[in-house]
DNA sequence: AACTAACGGATCAAATAATGATCCATGGAT
DNA sequence: ATCCATGGATCATTATTTGATCCGTTAGTT
């Protein structure tokens, strides 16, 4: 792990739950020398991207982070493009739908329309979503350069519940369908009792970018409506490629041997 | 500048004008070796600000900016609270009104509301104003801790145009004035033919954390809209404080010596 | 088709910057 | 009044970053 790398996954601790950290809070949870720390964080405020605030000495992300925010979206609207994309198939269906992006290391879920239903499923934003425990990340590693599903295949399968795929054969099988069908269902793989549908984003190389999902309660898994959810997610995927690219990207499926 | 630091100030490259850079072009601005810009290039992007484009190799701004933005925002909204804030005095003045906060090592500009006139000052998002040439920089510097101020009045005062307050003493002054009235004047200290009125957003603390303004041609500078504009501006300023704290923070001024 | 130039990327000895044990001052809590 | 945890500073040791140089590709020119 490289100095900038330690420096930016101190970033991460900053979430919705724990937006601001005292310096030795933040050095014991990242397992850095309280020294070290204080030093990576100091850099990182020179540079804007955390802030600290000048009585309780707390620190918190900073205004930097805004404006390349900004800069990016002005650039690549993804946010802009799929948020209403995404509402539309929360209002239609009423059940929760997501939105994650491929990021450095793993699917991050970027926006979340939830049902309004009392038994829903609860996404949160931010989440770093494990690409073969969930809907959204076989319907990645479908579209994705062969290479990157494969190496993803080598690293440790972690089983999150009963349900979770851990075997590498049956793994490929659900990436191949994935690939075959243009959408993936993830059944209680990474959190029991949840059932999801997604569809991969694609980049104008045809490689998926990032993934749409609608996630229910397993017990709403009825045969009438996950026809009609897989018609919305994949084509909810599609607008918004086609919003992006003012085209619709030839896929490009990442069959595993 | 640590490694970290040199990391980041890549990411200050891209910009909503240009938004991709490749690697051996990037390397050259920010002048540093090709081999080093690639390792900072692939910690960014391994850590998720950075994306590459798998096929044309250039380098954009990564999906991780917009989860940290949003967790943010999310925990301190000052964009969610402000922009409408700013709306209001766009459209009640019709000139162009913009926000920035004080982040690193200067004035981020992060919102800009544009007058509907065909004559009117345009802003760009993400641009770094100097605090001693700006109506924003000296309202913030009026109440920031006076440490501050001096050690910004110690450093190289650019001459941006004939206007520019260069002379320590000036700049004092102007800095006192606007202590005492709660807001600053920027005649053409940056632009020529710029005037502009600036008031303090104030943290809890009763330090300014950022400034609101409003630009317009010089030309339109006359004794009746001033006035007016004056109150919009500082009513602006203490609305989005109070609606981001709860309260009216107390105001701590740095009269400089 | 051969040549050139610029590109992204890889390598590794030398140079430099990061590390962390240790210390200090401050502020709550008991 | 004492204790303990906090944020912050120091500096010899250590590990990482650096950049000259190399390589294979691609795109433009002759």
């Amino acid at each position: 792990m490289s100095t900038v790398e330690k420096a930016i996954s101190l970033l991460n601790f900053f979430t919705e739950d724990t937006p601001e950290w005292g310096l030795s809070e933040l050095a014991r949870q990242a397992r850095f020398d309280k020294a070290t720390t204080r030093r990576l964080l100091v850099a990182l405020a020179n540079s804007g991207l955390i802030e600290q605030h000048t009585v309780t000495r707390r620190y918190q992300l900073g205004a930097g982070l805004l404006r390349l925010a900004r800069v990016r979206e002005s650039h690549f609207p993804l946010l802009q493009v799929a948020v209403p994309v995404l509402r539309d198939v929360a209002a239609s269906t009423d059940e929760t739908v997501h939105l994650s992006e491929f990021g450095g290391r793993g699917l991050v879920t970027l926006h979340v329309e939830e049902s309004t239903k009392a038994n829903r499923v609860s996404v949160s934003t931010g989440q770093i979503l494990p690409l073969h425990a969930t809907a959204s990340g076989i319907a990645f590693l479908a579209f994705s350069p062969s290479q990157l599903a494969r190496s993803y295949l080598r690293k440790s399968l972690t089983a999150f519940t009963r349900h979770t795929l851990v075997q590498p054969a049956r793994l490929d099988d659900a990436i191949n369908a994935a690939a075959e069908h243009g959408y993936s269902r993830g059944e209680q793989g990474y959190e029991d009792g949840v059932f999801s549908i997604a569809a991969p984003i694609l980049g104008l190389d045809g490689y998926a970018i990032g993934s749409i999902a609608i996630a229910m309660p397993q017990s709403r898994n009825t045969k009438a409506t996950t026809e009609r959810h897989i018609q919305a997610v994949r084509g909810a995927a599609r607008a918004i490629s086609t919003r992006l690219f003012g085209e619709q990207p030839t896929p490009r499926h990442a069959r595993v041997a």
